[in-house]
DNA sequence: TAATTTTGAGACATCTGTGTCTCACTTCGT
DNA sequence: ACGAAGTGAGACACAGATGTCTCAAAATTA
């Protein structure tokens, strides 16, 4: 019994992030409501699944909020921000697979407002001297997003178990983007910019 | 004019990793083709995409044997498995986001053959000390594969260079998935099983 | 209990995409 | 140049999903 807005969403979450073409048919189901009444509480097919998109944006910006991005440590905050992403993981799956959500207007701003936190969020890590800065921000950002993505999946089809989800993000990530403890991080802020570093190997001009 | 049924599909894999509802019309017109004749070469539309499905699938796998992962150290196979898997991102980007392909048995044997392979390599690498026995050999197999979709649809939306790409995923995940260097690896293998070792974290028991 | 509201099940029209066909045109081979 | 093969454009019927409606049953409220 989901007559609720929100309880009907995640229900559709579960069906969608999984088969995107799924009939209404099926959504009802997997809510448990009749056909019926998925179309009194949504006009149609079009605003249901823009709805389901809204949502995994409410809820991912929700986790940047609560992980409180912005203030102090970036590896910290990153670490919160894992903590507080995961148990929407397949919200951003569902995000991660609808790329046709993006015309509409509204949801493309709201996207690109989360993912400008994210990456502002690396950003600062590279200034601070805790991020890597031979991979781009923007890389980054993506990627983190791509792994958010996959938790999702895995745990949807019971190949991760959900207790070891954030674990396994956390430290496969932060693997990855943070500098080596080797290298120890100044103290004054490192400049970002075009500069390519210590990489072995340099990218040049593109040529497909 | 790409009358080649290979050429089409890899037409129609550009449209379809974005749009995976994309109508036959527009994939034939990606593909510089008539609709009649995308018909011609294809008996329908779940023949279509079932074969790009298998065409994505046949590539991941020749990339698997000209990387030759079964062969030598395993973080070298790993690096030239990035090297031979740039190439068909996008293809594995359509693979990560049409899970309905997998419900013919043809399709999902094969997927699974190279997901074995995938696995192998880590569990190969976890025992010769390569990698990080923390994170599960079937979750590295996950997010590698999930970071090469990412790094397909990057590229094709134009948000990574096509020349960064091969360095990036490299770069993050072998940062993410390598020991580190400061825990020299031992000679011998090491016992790879249930042990939980040095994580600060243990997952324990699952409870939704 | 009675009245009101909400829900479920089914029927129905509509619409969109698919699959098939035909025919004129182009291209290729001889 | 001639014939053969392939292609493109359009028309067409068909199938399936969507959206709307009605009515009976259930749940909520007074």
């Amino acid at each position: 019994m989901a007559t609720d807005r929100d309880t009907v969403l995640e229900a559709a979450v579960g069906v969608l992030s999984r088969r995107p073409t799924a009939h209404m048919d099926e959504i009802a189901r997997a809510a448990g409501i009749s056909r019926a009444t998925l179309h009194r509480l949504f006009p149609g097919r079009e605003a249901l699944i823009r709805d389901v998109g809204r949502l995994g944006l409410e809820r991912f910006a929700a986790a940047l909020d609560t992980a409180a991005i912005e203030d102090g440590d970036t590896e910290a905050a990153l670490r919160r921000l894992v903590d507080a992403s995961v148990p929407d993981a397949m919200l951003c799956a569902f995000l991660a697979g609808e790329n046709q959500l993006y015309d509409h207007d509204d949801i493309n701003d709201l996207w690109e407002v989360q993912i400008a936190r994210l990456h502002a969020l690396f950003l600062r890590g590279q200034q601070q001297g805790v991020f890597r800065i031979e991979l781009s921000a923007a890389w980054l950002s993506e990627a983190f997003f791509d792994l958010v993505a996959g938790i999702g999946w895995a745990i949807q089809d019971g190949r991760l178990a959900p207790r070891e989800a954030a674990f396994s993000l956390a430290e496969l990530f932060l693997g990855g983007a943070l500098r080596r403890p080797s290298t120890p991080a100044p103290t004054a802020p490192i400049p970002v910019g075009p500069t390519h570093s210590t990489s072995d190997r340099k990218p040049e001009t593109d040529t497909p």
